[in-house]
DNA sequence: CGAAAACTTGACCCAACTCAACGAACGTGG
DNA sequence: CCACGTTCGTTGAGTTGGGTCAAGTTTTCG
């Protein structure tokens, strides 16, 4: 159980490198305790100093937010099942940005000194947290481009691609659809529109034959249209960083 | 010469966490090839998987850049004196974006394995790697939220206010200005707007006494108006993580 | 079962875009 | 050092994608 824990985050930088035997044991003997985040709650608030725990999501969504002075929101990032959430802040004095709870959240904290010392001991572990970091920056230049240069369709088509290939490869999708917790107001703060053009953007989607809706749960029949509407390309990801070979996750399209 | 040139990274790094004399010592024995590109040189290129050198910036601008298969170019940072510019792919298999000269650059390369080792030996240098990586993850959300959230003149001038403090910090300004080499249209396609919109919004802002022009060179006489106009807090760009005090670039307003 | 939150839809509006023309600055070669 | 082509900046007129406001309707959940 507590093995079975940690070994998520063993999978996790697995992904990103390879990683030495010695380097897993370490990593499934870091002290963590575990925690409980309820859905609007905050888990690390903008301008806070107390960023003495990592923490690894087992389950549940949690998303990275900053606001502005006339009180608007963005969401700057999404984050799911095996994604370490304070890598971002590991080495700073505060917190740049809030982060806050999707769902209901189940966190593996680990000690900030920890994670560092381990990091220093083990450095393929280091190496495949900083790729980590890497592709977390590589999503943030893909959401510039996204909210700073494209039209609303193009723009909710490529979150929804983004969403359907990041639960694919964290185990909780099949790539053809999304069952994402997010309500409509909130894809809009991700992707810079309004809650009500968000609804008419996923409709005209729908009348197109672009997605399928049922609730909450969106999925896709024709992964090439909705890649194609959505202009995405899944290369910034970084999925085959550790794969000799071409095989993808989904056929990504570069 | 050759050693002025690498105290430019090892002061560079110092400002990001302390650093050993070893350390310090190690990084100027780097070996390293100069080189010049002028303007619209292509530096790295979307897609390249030939990412064996690190470069360093010695004089000149550059900046990262996307393209959208509608042809439209959304800039996502620009870089200075004193910014490494590789350390965004130092793991990666292949470049997520295109880095491209925006005046004529002169760069310090160094290879990427002489960078890794060097890592490897002195943790402090890791460190302050790690901790540049994160404020340009920092940078990247501030601009999601720039682009995603706010109107042209706000995402303007606080773009301008980004730079003045950038600029002050590596050394190049006085804090009350911005002698940036960018056309209106890289100003657009930073900010995600027309050339067309960017002048109109320059106009306005001078027009309203905010900033002065001349050239293309911009100024403020009162930096609290720019602040305020621009919704702009320095605190992303976590320019005090070495001061123990609170003494700062700027007036930041956190 | 009822209240609150989320989703829909319509009518109207405006910030930013497009297109187009012209002027200013710049660099380059003769 | 001047002529000239090219890039950059400026301005106007008209258009539009997405925002705002507001009133339902449906879903969710305690």
């Amino acid at each position: 159980m507590v093995q079975a824990s940690l070994s998520l985050l063993v999978n996790k930088l697995r992904t990103r490198t390879a990683l030495s035997p010695a380097a897993e044991a370490a990593i499934l003997d870091l002290p963590f305790t575990r925690r409980i985040y309820d859905s609007p709650a905050y888990i690390v608030r903008d301008g806070s100093t107390d960023l003495g725990q990592c923490g690894l999501i087992v389950s549940g969504f949690a998303f990275r937010q900053k606001l502005t002075v006339e009180g608007a929101r963005q969401i700057v990032s999404v984050h799911m099942r095996g994604d370490l959430l304070d890598l971002q802040h590991l080495f700073l004095k505060y917190a740049d940005h809030n982060i806050q709870a999707l769902t209901r959240l189940e966190i593996l904290n680990i000690e900030r000194a920890a994670l560092q010392d381990l990091i220093l001991r083990h450095p393929s572990v280091g190496t495949a947290m900083w790729i980590d970091l890497l592709v977390d920056a590589s999503i943030y230049r893909t959401w510039i481009t996204n909210v700073g240069r494209r039209d609303a369709r193009t723009r909710v088509a490529h979150l929804l691609c983004e969403f359907a290939v990041r639960l694919k490869a964290a185990g909780l999708g099949d790539g053809g659809s999304c069952s994402l917790p997010m309500t409509q107001e909130q894809i809009g703060d991700a992707v810079g529109l309004t809650s009500v053009h968000v609804n008419r953007t996923l409709k005209a989607l729908e009348r197109d034959g672009v997605i399928q809706r049922s609730k909450r749960d969106i999925s896709f029949t024709d992964w090439q249209l909705v890649r194609r509407v959505g202009d995405f390309s899944a290369s910034y990801l970084h999925l085959d960083q550790t794969s000799t070979a071409g095989e993808s996750v989904l056929q990504t399209g570069r």
